[in-house]
DNA sequence: GTACGAACTGACCGTATGGTCAAACCATGC
DNA sequence: GCATGGTTTGACCATACGGTCAGTTCGTAC
């Protein structure tokens, strides 16, 4: 199947790193189908056509290749994140535009959430690696936001950050279960738009707050 | 070992129930401290000293007696909630009070918290028994909610609830991340009591907003 | 003491996992 | 044609898992 496209000359331009980013890719959507459970050396090595040990031979591990596709993730994540603030406008322009983002991204990209939660959680084997990206971005959002929102103690950035990012993260990682409690889908337009809009909401009613002095 | 203690005539009275009550405690205690990961019929009947077969003999299967220790769990957790609602008070009071309640509640079972955040991503499987369970206190709470806060779309109890046990529950799931990411341990008592005071400022914040038709 | 039956044990099975390896393959350079 | 070396393969290994089972222990009733 591969020899009928593959033509003389093209073997070590292309085979240089074409098997390596063909697991890579399969990894990546099977990671995001089947979460951190399904991601084992025989299911990747299947989705991507190619036999089992061909994983160990580019990559080294599963948690190796684990580990990249998850860096993958967290690039564009914080890519994300740092374009939203780049626009220049009044505090509360920045704050919802960073908020949309977020929305934006976790919609997308729901298993990323999910195994960053799970692993943060310190339920897998990857937990460490995890929490290292998930303090780095965490530290660098805060920087960001100290200026935008001064304050300490109770409503110290910290504790909103997190807040925030929970009421937008949970959202999506417990849309199985929200399905269930609700009696409807979560995750359709209509769904996810009003969800958007209590975020927001939420987020005026803390400015608001901190604003008069609570 | 345990013929030493035995006594004529007790066999029948205590071995009865001892034996599958001695393996449920382990298996709590166990799901406890590593997580439904390290939650094996090996490991658990190795903490209950006992052979591996009368995980099996007692309770059928490793799931049956899964469901059966998160049954405890959610057992426990309505009792309380339902507590802390029976008590009379103002609106704020009593949403208060439910908050401390959960607060309450999610610090002292850590591991529950974090097996049904995981179970209702859908990453286990253990995640039916945990989705229904999650829809039957959601709904309960829900149907406490409505009187309470009577409002829709963005601001619906719906959204209310589940921002704010966002807010509360991933504080301690996320526990081993913050200690990374903030510099410092998130469950030191000082560091619990200033959580405690942002969710309860968050929660008036919302409140007042609300008030003000917002 | 002997038959009975519940409680208990260790060995075993099937399956799945991550990972290894010697051998085979095959395009290329000489 | 042939040696070379990166690439690919199927067979294989160790480990761990849930679960089963034939057989043994042991208190009790007769």
């Amino acid at each position: 199947m591969r020899s009928s496209t593959a033509q003389p000359g093209e073997r070590q331009r292309d085979s240089e790193k074409v098997r390596a980013t063909q697991i890579l890719n399969a990894a990546s959507a099977l990671l995001a189908e089947a979460g951190s459970d399904g991601f084992t050396a025989a299911a990747v090595a299947r989705r991507a056509g190619v036999n089992k040990a061909l994983i160990f031979y580019y990559w080294g591990s599963v948690a190796d290749l684990f580990e990249r596709v998850l860096q993958g993730y967290y690039d564009s994540h914080r890519a994300a994140l740092e374009t939203a603030l780049s626009v220049a406008g009044t505090k509360r322009e920045r704050v919802h535009r960073l908020l949309d983002t977020y929305v934006d991204f976790m919609q997308d990209n729901r298993a990323y959430v999910r195994i960053v939660q799970h692993q943060i959680a310190g339920g897998g084997p990857y937990a460490a690696v995890v929490q290292r990206h998930y303090a780095e971005i965490t530290q660098w959002a805060l920087s960001q936001l100290e200026p935008l929102v001064p304050s300490s103690g109770a409503t110290s950035p910290r504790h909103l950050h997190f807040s925030i990012s929970a009421v937008v993260v949970n959202y999506f990682t417990y849309a199985p279960g929200l399905a269930e409690a609700w009696g409807h889908d979560p995750l359709t337009p209509g769904a996810l738009a009003e969800r958007r809009a209590h975020v927001h909401w939420l987020v005026d009613a803390c400015l608001d707050s901190l604003e008069r002095g609570g």
